[in-house]
DNA sequence: CATGAATGAGCTTTCATTCAT
DNA sequence: CATGAATGAAAGCTCATTCAT
């Protein structure tokens, strides 16, 4: 019988994952301190390590949430979308307006740090390849779905469509977060849109 | 041994520059330490310091050690280039094939890394804002030369595409550092080649 | 452990201190390594650093708690003395009493170490040069006291008088913590106490 | 058969003993690396090496140099003086004017420096106190020749006279090597002489 | 469960001294 | 003898993690 709610918990497991964030945002993920992540969320080093056993532990955890709920809410728009381009446009749309956010360019900002990071480490690999398979084949699906639709052109590779779409997408916003010039980061953003449907659209 | 001749000093910095990049590409920059270098190269703590001022100086010149090497030799090459078309061609075909070297891919990780790094520490940032600026202005120069040679659609921002070159070179190398599949690097980058120039040829 | 009463960290902190003074007085401000307080003290070097943030820091604190109980307690003393005499001539008794503890000996050695050593460095400077005016004048308001109660002679500079005492008081104390020969330095002290009050005496 | 001749190393020797002298008038004697020496004497490492067997051997040999000089050039000028009271005078006047040049005072802190970090080095310690005694029995004597002749209180302790004389004179300079004004310096010193005077002549 | 004091391995950098040339 | 590159043992300080209260 556990003392306190499983709601309780949950509350602090996430005052904790948003602290790091924007702790991990604001310096990056090897140079904040646990330290750092008590000054903001305001729960002491013991609490801390009562919900996550190390550093590397509320990283993976903060992404593995980031991811989910980049999932379910895509899924959700999907489903009131009625063909495989508007899917398409809705991924670009998407990311054009979400990495506004300074909360999400950090993000993604640490999470290619993180990535970095994990590639020399075998047990973190695997954690990120996992995640990696998952985004390039959630956009390869809805190539391969323009293409059985006859949206798309049907002699690409959707797998390699798809790692161009995150390449062109990491890349703009790697650059964007280190130039943080937001007009930019839209206009160059659209211009890989165009670039990207003028090659797949048949 | 003092009084060494100024090929020797030359050959040991690079020997140091070597070992730094291998150490910093197999474990990162920030993961890096002195002693690496050291077990790598065999050159002693105290030697290295009196080749370079910190491990961050070491960064610091290997970049620029390897920036300037891309610029003269892209320099050499771009001469008996004809048209931008061929300038811009050969840039992806240089990428195409420089980076299949593991010494490149590392690099190129290792830049990532340090930019992320560089970009919460205003006196590395400026140096890396001025490289990024060098980068950018060199192929903008070269689409700007297309444009007004009729090469190239007149209504594109040369600076808007140099820096999606740039992105698009920079994501596509951040995937395959962590990837490691030459093969789908080569395919991936042709495709992007495509999709460029197939944008901005008249 | 934590949650400790302020007591407890009041205690630890002075045991970090009373261990510095050790060392210090043994080897020197400048000798003294962190882990010769760590082995006196039997307190880990992490949590010397809980308490101080360097080196430099536990020294000021040691001098800045060691002024404060300088002036407290002659401060209070002072209250039960009728004149300027009876002050002046308990702080010669006080110096001759006070110093031939071992503790005070190698108090004033480092502090003499250290004053030389801050004399290079503008912010230590700055600290040391307001601990040195709040001792002259501490003394030349007593030399001015006994001048208006007619006790001393009107003509001397109160100010000058006070470097006087504390330059016979450094000098000796100097000589002392070198030679170490605890009858000789109360007779030089006497002979000086002697010399000094035959010449502001009327 | 020495390969150069006995004054050429003779002046290297002291050009070295010079810059030492600088550097560690300005940075102090434990600050002072090997490198500042090179900087400042344009000798190499290795050279001075070959002159001196250690940094501390280099200080020693400094001191050495300096005694020397004050006992013969002391020696030189006594030589005219008639009696026991123009010879401490004379001692009087010659530190309140060689105080006065920058090297002088220099050569003072780092005195007092090398004083107390040679008191936890036994064999240091060693070469102090001799000299230490040689300062001593030096003024002692003068003071002796004074009571014999008459000039001077025969009540007085000879040797502990000559300790006043240079607690006084060394608390004096230290005070003044902190503060750097020389005025003062010169005022507080004649004070100290009248001081001092008063109280041994008959 | 929460707290935050304690731990100590580990990091970067320095510098007296050596020694090959 | 002169040179200055090489050495490596320290030193000050950090910080992820533990655990007594």
């Amino acid at each position: 019988m556990p003392k306190v709610s499983a709601e309780y918990k949950e509350e602090k497991r996430n005052a904790i994952l948003e602290s790091a964030l924007r702790c991990f945002g604001q310096k990056g993920y090897q140079a904040t301190i646990i330290d750092d992540i008590v000054a903001d969320s305001k729960i002491s080093k013991g609490a801390i390590y009562n919900y996550f056993s190390s550093k590397e532990e509320i990283y993976l955890q903060l992404l593995q949430k980031r991811t989910d709920e980049f999932f379910s809410s895509a899924e959700e728009e999907f489903a009131s979308l009625p063909d495989a381009l508007s899917k398409v446009r809705f991924l670009f749309e998407r990311f054009r307006v979400q990495e506004l956010t300074e909360e999400s360019k950090q993000a993604t900002r640490v999470y290619i740090e993180f990535w970095l990071f994990s590639s020399r480490q075998d047990d973190l690999r695997d954690v990120m390849e996992q995640r990696y398979e998952r985004f390039i084949s959630y956009i390869g699906n809805v190539i391969d779905e323009g293409q059985k639709s006859g949206e798309f052109k049907k002699d690409l590779d959707p797998v390699r469509m798809s790692e161009i779409f995150w390449s062109m997408r990491d890349g703009n916003v790697l650059h964007y977060s280190f130039l943080g010039d937001q007009t930019k980061y839209e206009q160059t953003w659209k211009v890989l849109e165009e670039l990207f449907l003028q090659y797949i659209i048949k």
